[in-house]
DNA sequence: ACAATAACGAACAGAATTGTTAGTGATCTA
DNA sequence: TAGATCACTAACAATTCTGTTCGTTATTGT
């Protein structure tokens, strides 16, 4: 039997990686979801947002986080478009600044909104009517 | 070596599991990604906003969804009070409409947002600039 | 010479999610 | 009486995601 592996290795023939992609191609909101569900993700984007955009700065921002798994989730949404490294000049080890695309920026007043959702519907805050 | 699982079987003690409840207590966005972030929930909320809000109306919309699955992903959207079932009366048989929340109704506005972001940020139309 | 620092990459293991197989109950239709 | 329909649940297998261990580069401080 015929396995194909992409270069990150996720089968491009199983019933789930089908599912995904006619997700994608039915509504770019599913698209959009993936790009920002992953573990810590969201959490980065905002983080970076608000001026930690050094490695260690959001590693101290999340202490449980570690550093191979920042490393992955950042490359990750370095491959979306999300943010660009910069690479700061004079720094010895040298220090790379993250920085929000445009299209990560506009994501911000949209993880907002759903943060806000979040505090409104809080466990037991909310009332279940139609 | 004791190992601890919830009635939905997910281990309470990995550190997976710590890391998911940081998350949540560090920020609602966390919480809130999490309830829609299932494969296929965005898009079944959706669905039912659009009207298709019967079981085998989603089923038609989205053929490669299981009815198992579906199943699956409906009780989650009532655990998080997003949707609420109502039985049809006279339907043989019992027909089953499923209703958006106040809550699940706040969600509309911000999934389209992110449709809307995916659209404009699609491959290859994006412009990367800072 | 050796530890420290910043920022990772590869490979693997454990955990969680998604999909599949089988089966449920009540009621109508052929 | 068998088959169809609606709307599921339980258990298991396949797949994917998350976390862990180990190692890397290049430079500076001790």
């Amino acid at each position: 039997m015929l396995v194909i592996y992409t270069t990150d290795m996720r089968k491009e023939a199983s019933t789930n990686a089908i599912n995904e992609k006619f997700l994608f191609q039915t509504c770019e909101l599913n698209s959009a979801l993936n790009v920002i569900s992953g573990r810590w993700k969201a959490q980065i984007i905002y983080s970076i947002s608000l001026g930690n955009n050094r490695f260690n700065l959001i590693r101290k921002e999340l202490p449980n986080l570690s550093e191979q798994v920042l490393g992955r989730q950042l490359k990750e949404l370095e491959t979306h478009a999300i943010i660009v490294k910069r690479i700061l000049p004079d720094t010895v080890p040298t220090g790379i600044e993250y920085i929000l695309t445009s299209k990560g920026l506009a994501l911000i007043p949209i993880l907002s909104s759903l943060c806000d959702w979040g505090k409104t519907y809080e466990e037991g805050k909310e009332i279940y009517h139609l």
